[in-house]
DNA sequence: CAGTGGTCTAGACCACGCC
DNA sequence: GCGTGGTCTAGACCACTGG
């Protein structure tokens, strides 16, 4: 029964489980790179490809002849990738939705040249409101192919976050997300939806989600409450 | 005369202009980590440091047993990092500024949080609207703190980048930018320098920019123009 | 000076994709 | 089976920081 996790990534998550304890703190410095090498009874470099990892992603940064140490501006990696239903629970909302539209359509061609597939071939369309503690911030409308999802539509995103279910069923991970984001006046139906108004200020939010094989797997055109929802962005 | 420059800097260097000159193209194979091995005379774990952190910023993706190949998604890095004139260079516009304000002040108490300094230091304020091809497409607030950068006023911000002043005459480099992003309704001044109207729609940015040593050194608070200037973030 | 991180070597064995 | 990337070892020397 031993391990088959690598040691980097075992260091990775107990470096991490650390500092989200509290144990290592802001600031602060943490053990050496050598004192990790005895601790976990391996070389040097398994334990410096972990803390390259934890640096890269703003976990902790170095000073050479110094230390390591705790980052002030702790940047959780993969928060927004993560979806709307994860990123709402995180911050202590409750995530619901309302689904507008399920359906399979013929492909147009911008959304064909997204995907990366032909126009003949299928897309799933699914286009639901984003609430979170039952107040709507964000309409959501995301492309699929049918072809890569097949089946898709006997779920209902009404209670499973659409993540999950391609995780679970199509063991598919989102890696990235491509977006576009601009500012636009809402009006018609979604300003009556959001704002309770004709009219409101908003985000709209193109893009793509890309899979651990660096392959589409979702086009999305999403407009989102302009005060109600605030993006989180970092920039390097 | 030998090249202290590290290998593995030099391999990232050669890869990459292979990638821009299209010898390396798009979804195609690069050369196996031993040929690299050989042919910069180095050993396996110097060509994994490179490829690593290529892939690490988008240019590459590894496929086990089969190899590494050239993304699809080229993302620059730090696109957004190198400022406004940059960016905008970089699209094919002419950038230039004009300076609303450029003064000392006290401190705010959220600004000095922001910046970590005691709201008994001062701070340097700069107010520009920022213009592509003339067009208004932003204006920028920006804080910086006077003791870290003295002498700051003697630049002219109309015709300088303030990132490149920053860099040349202060050695201060900006690693991440953490900002937060919502879309707002502009109205007074700012509407009728953006949009020539009494009102728009745009998006308010706020953030901080941190260096290389993890400090901060500006406060931005600034107005987008919600259609003319779209956000392009990659999410991981 | 001792201790830290920065770079590098010359091997090794494994897991995976393809033929 | 062979070549690919994935993980790992047990050292080495250098550059930098601090006392």
């Amino acid at each position: 029964m031993t391990d088959t996790i690598p040691i980097y990534q075992q260091i990775i998550s107990y470096i991490k489980e650390y500092i989200d304890n509290g144990i290592y703190q802001k600031g602060n410095i943490i053990p050496s790179e050598q004192e990790f090498c005895n601790q976990f009874n391996t070389s040097r470099m398994t334990v410096r490809k972990a803390i390259d990892e934890l640096v890269n992603d703003g976990y902790l940064y170095r000073i050479q002849g110094r230390g390591t140490f705790v980052s002030h501006w702790v940047y959780r990696k993969s928060l927004e990738v993560l979806g709307f239903t994860y990123h709402m629970t995180q911050l202590g909302y409750k995530p619901s939705s309302k689904v507008l539209t399920f359906e399979t359509k013929r492909t147009e061609p911008l959304i064909a040249e997204k995907l990366k597939i032909l126009p003949t071939e299928n897309v799933y369309f699914l286009s639901r409101v984003r609430m979170a503690d039952l107040e709507p911030i964000a309409i959501e409308n995301v492309y699929l192919p049918e072809k890569r999802f097949p089946g898709l539509d006997v779920y209902s995103f009404e209670e499973n976050s659409l993540y999950d279910v391609l995780k679970t069923y199509y063991k598919t991970e989102v890696l990235l997300k491509q977006e576009k984001i601009n500012a636009i006046m809402v009006e018609g139906i979604y300003a009556k939806i959001l704002f309770e108004k004709d009219k409101g200020v908003g985000m709209r939010m193109t893009g793509v989600d890309i899979d651990t094989n660096m392959s589409p797997i979702a086009y999305a055109n999403s407009i989102y409450h302009g005060t109600k929802y605030i993006f989180d962005v970092i920039f390097r």
